[in-house]
DNA sequence: CGTATTAATGAGAAGGATTATCAATTGCAA
DNA sequence: TTGCAATTGATAATCCTTCTCATTAATACG
């Protein structure tokens, strides 16, 4: 039906707006890759939202990553947020927040930046990350001087800002 | 109507029964005493909330907590649990607590067993309270570090059975 | 003690976040 | 290019929690 026509150089045919309209979406990212390193199929929508992930470096609900990915492509739906958060979570991907206030929150799921802590401004919400290896090995020794093997560590800190403290 | 019937011992009139159905509800409870002395009004549901509370060594939530308060008093409808546990939170009297699960647990805000913290089995979900000196120092210091002053620390830590650990 | 005032309650509707459903679409292997 | 299983969009359903409002009950005051 289309045959012929797939033959010809898709920019000279119809003109770059149809084109672009219907099939560009956004460039691969590391999560792209990712995914297909996974054997996840990936999707238009799953490029956008791995895309958007690998552009962030906040902690983002669900609402905020959609409003990003309808920036890049406006094929989108919030379920397809929701799976794709999800199916990321599950395979590794992303990590999953509970910063309070009821909606979770995800970051990427970065090997060297993987194990830090979060302290909340609890006046502005601002998240401060931290790391801090001494907290590592005590946690880590609590938790085996109870017979356990540490699986997460979920800590969030709220904290207000000091009287006199500059920063 | 019922002024001369006042006046007579009502353990002696329809039978016990039928008063204790009406009027008797359960004890006064620590908690109870708590709720009066921050001026809340002690109704009959708060005072089986309250005893109820008293009586858990545990984590329970909301649906929980309506079971056990139940079983001493039918009387009660879980919108009046949901309420007066965010009342008693609002007060100091409970804390409220997030193992994940979606559902928030709740437990007594007292004065020495305050500073712990929870060490969930990944198996079977069972929560292992500890306190911990040194860590309390640590997370203090860590916020200080930083310019802030510590508020509120939420710590839970999943952990999974050692395999030779016999406890 | 009886009454008035005001707050609390019960039942169920409403709300917010997330997951499930299902027909239509699409990635991808052959 | 085709075929098919997986994914998507739209929206209903679910789960936990809060709200609404008419009824009931606690407390202060006489
Ligand atoms: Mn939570
Ligand atoms: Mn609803
Ligand atoms: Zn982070
Ligand atoms: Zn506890």
């Amino acid at each position: 039906m289309a045959a012929h026509i797939s033959l010809l150089d898709p920019g000279r045919l119809f003109g770059l707006r149809y084109i672009a309209m219907k099939d560009v979406t956004c460039p691969d990212s590391p999560l792209a890759d990712l995914c297909r390193q996974r054997g996840l199929k990936l999707t238009g929508q799953r490029r956008t939202i791995a895309f958007v992930l690998s552009d962030s470096d906040d902690h983002p609900d669900v609402e905020e990553l959609y409003r990003r990915a309808v920036a890049v492509d406006p094929r989108i739906s919030i379920a397809t947020v929701y799976r794709t958060v999800r199916l990321f979570e599950e395979n590794g991907i992303l990590q999953r927040r509970d910063f309070g206030g009821g909606r979770a929150r995800y970051e990427v799921a970065d090997g060297e930046h993987s194990d830090h802590y979060h302290l909340i401004d609890a006046s502005t919400g601002k998240v401060i990350e931290f790391e801090n290896a001494e907290l590592n090995a005590l946690l880590d020794s609590i938790v085996r001087e109870k017979g356990y093997d540490l699986v997460t560590t979920r800590l969030s800190i709220v904290g207000r800002r000091k009287a006199g403290g500059e920063d």
